[in-house]
DNA sequence: TCCGGTAACATTGTCGACATTCTACTGATC
DNA sequence: GATCAGTAGAATGTCGACAATGTTACCGGA
């Protein structure tokens, strides 16, 4: 028997608004009101705040004091510095996947996300199992550690790709990168695994910036 | 002119509280009371919870509903996952410094403190230039989200490094490995770094998860 | 027209108090 | 003697109110 661990009302806050600015309800740059999303979430203003200082460390709200938190604007610098992160976590997620008992049912599971985005008919459902194929990517190594900090970048991502989603076109290049690296993994080649994953980083860095 | 931003007090005690885990002085397993700390800080619960919040999503406090907070213990299951972590940001860290303007410089930044190393006469003043050593390793990549995840993790090595402090010898070659890795970035050998790094890593998990 | 000052407003930061929950001790029963 | 119900105490979780700060609109003077 597991201990059995109750959710604390921040967390399940911090959880809630990271949702919102993933989804792009509440849009970079916009501040947080603490009493109307107070308000909203039917707690006091003393909860919410201990949610949202989560994510003001986690640095997806930027605070200024006696001003208030505003979501974080993802500039080219920052784009850039979120994919340093996220390839340092996804290329050593991929090598713990690698190392670990069974790389093939891994990439197994890889695959049956890029099935579901093979067949996915708009840009948003590509984005999203996008960030579907990445997650399982982290979730797949097993460490906590990876997760927990793969958790904000993700968010970050999100961010992103909703602020270009009009722009997407549904290209099948998209589809066929997230391919290759799952079927590296069924391959048992550790090596290909990293270097598609550093060009796949590289070209998320150029398409993001681009503009 | 870069806009002058004020620390919020949450982030104030969380850095304080912080450094109390590091040292030791709130040791493992210890449970924290929010009002003898609010007191100790001069501040209401309030402002205290919000900062414990933060270490609390950085997963340094364990959060058990109606309980309270407690330090977390470095058992070897999640010392072997720091390592994964660690290594993962190290790594990342080192190959921003190669691909930077000027690795020399920062291989002649971290020699400075391998010297201070050397002469060091104390296994704690070893212990702490060695946390000084790779923090600055990964300051020196200018990547504001590794070094934010990285401080989560060399908080947790100090937890370690001090729980194992009295077993520890005055050994050579603690010192030497990170004169290898300094002198690396010297030299501009990247693939030589990197291997560095990881065999590093690999020897700290064993002594800490040998005992 | 533009600048400086002022006052009202809204928002954040902080606090003290109450409600709820858990722990530990006591005492009764089998 | 062991187990369990009951109770007193202490700690956390939550809330509403006050204080401090920043913003904005308005007004007067150069």
């Amino acid at each position: 028997m597991e201990p059995l661990l109750q959710e604390s009302t921040p967390s399940i806050i911090a959880e809630r608004v990271r949702q919102a600015i993933a989804k792009g309800d509440l849009p970079p740059g916009s501040q947080l009101g603490e009493a109307e999303l107070a308000r909203e979430f039917g707690v006091s203003r003393g909860p919410l705040r201990e949610g949202l200082q989560r994510l003001t460390a986690e640095g997806l709200l930027i605070s200024i004091r006696n001003r208030g938190l505003f979501v974080i604007e993802m500039t080219a610098d920052r784009v850039r510095d979120m994919y340093v992160a996220r390839q340092a976590v996804e290329r050593a997620a991929a090598e713990q996947i690698h190392l670990g008992d069974d790389a093939t049912a891994a990439g197994r599971q890889l695959l049956d996300v890029v099935e579901e985005m093979a067949e996915a008919k708009t840009v948003r459902d590509v984005g999203e199992l996008d960030i579907t194929f990445h997650d399982r990517l982290v979730t797949l190594a097993g460490s906590p550690r990876l997760s927990r900090m793969h958790l904000t970048l993700l968010t970050e991502t999100q961010i992103c790709i909703r602020a270009l989603e009009p722009t997407y076109a549904l290209e099948d290049v998209r589809v066929e990168e997230h391919r290759e690296i799952a079927q590296s993994f069924i391959a048992g080649k550790r090596a290909l695994t990293d270097r598609l994953l550093v060009a796949h980083m590289k070209d998320a860095v150029r398409r993001l910036t681009r503009g």
